[in-house]
DNA sequence: TGAAAGAATATGAAATTTCATATAACTCAG
DNA sequence: CTGAGTTATATGAAATTTCATATTCTTTCA
């Protein structure tokens, strides 16, 4: 990823342009961990089900699809592929019939208790090594960063 | 994007969790800017492909894939389909004759020259409104990590 | 030189993704 | 209680993406 520059040696838009940054940082951050998601058997839209999951049990798909960072319709196929492997159930709500509510089973679940800290660790070691470079303040300016977009997002709660 | 808890109220893994806040800040701060982009009859990796060339015209297809974040053979299609559209032209490297090298065509610059500062003013509009939060800390921090990235990765230059 | 190894790009075929829309369930005003 | 409007999920069909591998050209070195 050596920095593009023009033939001339001019710095460039790209290399120095922040959703380019952003996209560049998420995929090459995440490239390690994800190749451990993939040997557990997981792509990784299918890892972040799970971790929603995780942390709400019972969700709906558009929640999840949300939280996810995939499309609804995705989604939905991609939580049937799951139940299909038995990594977790749809259970339509009683409340609302329309509302698909979707649980870990006990599988689903160790696979997630195994990921979970692996996905920590791997969060962690990445951090300490940018400590020297102000690895601390990069949680918090995103924060602010998906703060500032929710303000002017047409927000579906 | 309301921040995810736990049915009692615990903070939960995801919403913390760096690899989500970077995929989430990509997708959410991108997600404005990448519908002009469709409004202008571009895919993202499309438009990813002719800033690219902005800063390196005649880059070979592996170049503009590894920038791009896209995969070889995806965007050989990519680019076959924008040669099409005549945005680019192919042309194979004399010196090398299995390089193929990508140029714009005036269409592709013009096009190019149009969104390259439509991105620009998006970029600042965006770091304007996060100047409070510690915004100008923002690419610094990124091009932090993607360095420290680099270190480590099996890079192919 | 020429055979083997390596690089850059292309391509077939299966799988996934997208987009639009269908279906089903709920809400609510009248 | 009925039908228009809305929400949640599902699905068909076209398009794209992926993965493995083919193809073409280059480099290496015995």
């Amino acid at each position: 990823m050596t920095t593009p520059v023009s033939p001339d040696g001019t710095p460039g838009f790209v290399s120095n342009y922040l959703l380019y940054l952003l996209a560049a940082a998420s995929e090459g951050a995440s490239a390690q961990f994800h190749a451990q998601v993939r040997s557990s058997g997981l792509r990784v839209p299918e890892w972040r089900v799970l971790a929603c999951l995780h942390d709400c049990e019972g969700a709906m798909i558009t929640q999840l699809a949300r939280i996810a960072l995939v499309e609804q319709s995705r989604l939905t196929r991609i939580i049937a592929q799951m139940e299909k492997r038995g990594l977790l159930i749809r259970q339509s709500d009683p409340e609302d019939g329309r509302r698909v509510r979707v649980f870990l089973t006990p599988e689903g679940r160790a696979l997630t208790n195994r990921l979970v800290p692996q996905a920590q660790a791997h969060e962690k070691a990445l951090l300490e090594r940018l400590t020297e470079h102000g690895g601390h303040q990069l949680k918090p300016i995103l924060h602010a960063l998906l703060n500032t977009l929710e303000e002017d997002a047409p927000e579906k709660l």
